[in-house]
DNA sequence: TATTATTGTTACAAATTGAGACAATAATAA
DNA sequence: TTATTATTGTCTCAATTTGTAACAATAATA
């Protein structure tokens, strides 16, 4: 991670967000010995479109390609310099020589973006000056770093303004679904009950579902249909 | 303009609309003998927050103060690194050293805002590089540098997003206004016929605005109510 | 065969919207 | 003074959408 390979002052996060049937969970780093929690990021190579490179390191992070990836806000108050916690995670790393690492103490600018991933399909790997990268429920993050809380708040703001808009569900489920699945989704997202046969009547006249075979769970009721979404992800 | 002063590589762009009474308006930059047209834009003191840039700037070429500012998007597509269009602007500029603008040359990452203003307010005012500053009708806009008209068409689609949701009409009248008067701002934002009765009867319903005495205008015919909104700007 | 939990659909009331009609009215023309 | 004109504010009624509850269908179990 040398300096000259990439633009400084800019940097991208990330707000991972994965649905595991019935919260939402978003992908926390955690860097080496120090207790410190951050969004997952990385910086813009010289030649190297700014979105393509937070696809970049959302496929480092999760392995996955083609994931509905969306820009949603720039941050760049000065507040958010604050060279004392990135002094702590470089001192705290044991494998990178700390005088290369001294250009993460400028201040930066970050583009925030948020993902939308199939949870079951991930296996998240940290990067190099973190331990672990792990999901944590929307609602019991840890305390993390620099302005990372206000990231995350208005990553789900855009989401929710986007629920409809953008069919930003597909990409939170399976192919296949119940509708009491898709349902959970977007009660997860936007946070509120919503009733059964009103959200069932509205997905049906919105004509973005195709109807599959039942779905035999081995319950003892009426088995639900299953149902994809016409248009396919983006 | 030194770049010792400046954050390297990061800038920001400001499509500032107004609105003339039947169209919108964007203000243009032209460059001393060039031809080139560029929407007014400019660069982050180090020790400046990013958004108060964007204001700085906006007030530098409107005189206005307290705008409506708002960011939608930062481009950083590396297609949009195009040191020839600089470099003719640095070379038809003879006030400054050229020299002392060869950092214009760099890649730069654009934080783009939009600001809504009171067209009948604002005397534009053009900045070092540029002759003139420059109301242009959104439908004939000139050539514009770069990606600037990308830049445009996301800071409408933006507008149109937030017609309802932030009350942005507000800060393109006149303190009091007419029904018919609002009504036209929004079909220029929104480019649509909107049906007279329906508009009237949803405005009045959403109790976002205070009905005052009526307006004579000397035309044969019944006068109108004037109105203004409850909550100023934010 | 009855029971249970859930699902898909229908029915009806309530609310919202579309589209037009109409009365009120400020200035002008007769 | 009176009729005319253009526009405004409101009302009406049909069409559409939503809220709410009821109900029938059904997969497994008791």
């Amino acid at each position: 991670m040398k300096q000259t390979e990439y633009l400084p002052h800019i940097a991208y996060d990330s707000v991972i967000i994965g649905f595991t049937g019935d919260e939402l969970k978003i992908l926390i780093m955690e860097y080496h010995n120090t207790g410190l929690y951050a969004l997952p990021g990385g910086f813009v190579k010289k030649n190297e479109d700014l979105n393509e490179a937070a696809k970049r390191g959302l496929e480092e992070r999760t392995g996955l390609k083609n994931i509905f990836l969306e820009q949603f806000y720039t941050f760049g108050d000065t507040k958010r310099h604050q060279p004392e916690v990135l002094r702590t995670i470089i001192e705290a790393n044991e494998k990178t020589p700390h005088e290369s690492l001294q250009w993460l103490l400028d201040r930066f600018i970050s583009v925030a973006y948020y993902a939308l991933i199939n949870y079951h399909d991930v296996v998240p790997k940290p990067d190099a000056l973190s331990d672990s990268c792990t999901w944590y429920p929307l609602k019991k993050l840890p305390p993390l770093i620099l302005d990372h809380a206000d990231i995350v708040n208005r990553a789900i703001f855009a989401l929710r303004e986007n629920i409809d808009r953008k069919l930003v569900t597909v990409n939170l489920l399976p192919a296949t679904f119940t509708m009491k699945e898709l349902q959970h989704v977007y009660e997860a997202i936007l946070d509120t009950n919503i009733r059964r046969t009103t959200f069932q009547r509205q997905m049906l006249a919105s004509e973005l579902l195709v109807r599959h075979d039942k779905r035999y769970s081995g319950k003892a009721h009426k088995a639900p249909y299953v149902y994809s979404f016409k248009a396919k992800k983006p």
